[in-house]
DNA sequence: TGCTTATATGATAATATTATAATATAGTCA
DNA sequence: TGACTATATTATAATATTATCATATAAGCA
């Protein structure tokens, strides 16, 4: 992956790691809700709701549609959302790695000048 | 999810979510390496990268051994990497639903008073 | 001993994020 | 019209993150 596509990859994570939004999505993965409705499941003040909907907005993530004076809001790349789901539900073990082979691979790349210390 | 789950979570997504950590994690899935061979790749300060690795050691996502002077870095749970790249390698299209389907789905769940404006 | 290399830590300034509070808009209802 | 509901936006203060700079430690070398 070249430098940009890092960067904003590591914006889409950093951003959709805010316990807000991901309450906001599970609910979302649901059903459709309005505004109100979130903010009562949340129980979260309503004006720090809508910066959080309006991140996730920008994500591309979420979107709505106007019914009367409400807003339902809707997830619009549910295969994203899943995706993260899945990734951040996961079970990691911790695999470490041999000592020898981590030094063989670890060693200076550029300047082979240095020498070891006894490696015990 | 339980709301600690979701914080935890919300925590490593957010710490992920740094374009050098994942150029940090992109180079040691290629293999181990030494702290100052990190730095001239990724050609940032020392002290930075230092405290970059000290974030990713933290999430138990990286280790070292020593190797003399160096210290070899490499990931201590790759299957978590390789999902997170493979989260973030992702091409998650938009799914718009109907409008429609959307209204229904997202109206007022408790107080069901609320009466809605012509859906035109 | 004093220099150099490798790495970490602590302090700080610049910047970003968050929650909160206040205000704004627009539709509905009485 | 005036009150009320739903939602967004703006300003701000509190907090967190980042990069940079200076300093610290420890090993090896001349």
């Amino acid at each position: 992956m070249n430098k940009l596509d890092i960067r904003d990859k590591a914006e889409v994570l950093k951003l959709m790691g805010h316990s807000t939004r991901l309450l906001i999505l599970e609910e979302l993965v649901k059903g459709a809700k309005c505004v109100t409705d979130i903010k009562d499941l949340l129980e979260i003040e309503q004006s720090n709701l809508s910066q959080h909907l309006s991140v996730l907005r920008n994500l591309k993530i979420i979107d709505f549609y106007e019914d009367g004076v409400l807003r339902c809001y809707y997830i619009i790349r549910p295969r994203m959302v899943d995706a993260l789901f899945t990734f951040i539900s996961g079970n990691y073990p911790i695999e470490r790695r041999s000592c020898e082979e981590v030094r063989k691979e670890g060693e200076r790349l550029k300047t082979k000048k240095v020498k070891k210390a006894k490696s015990n």
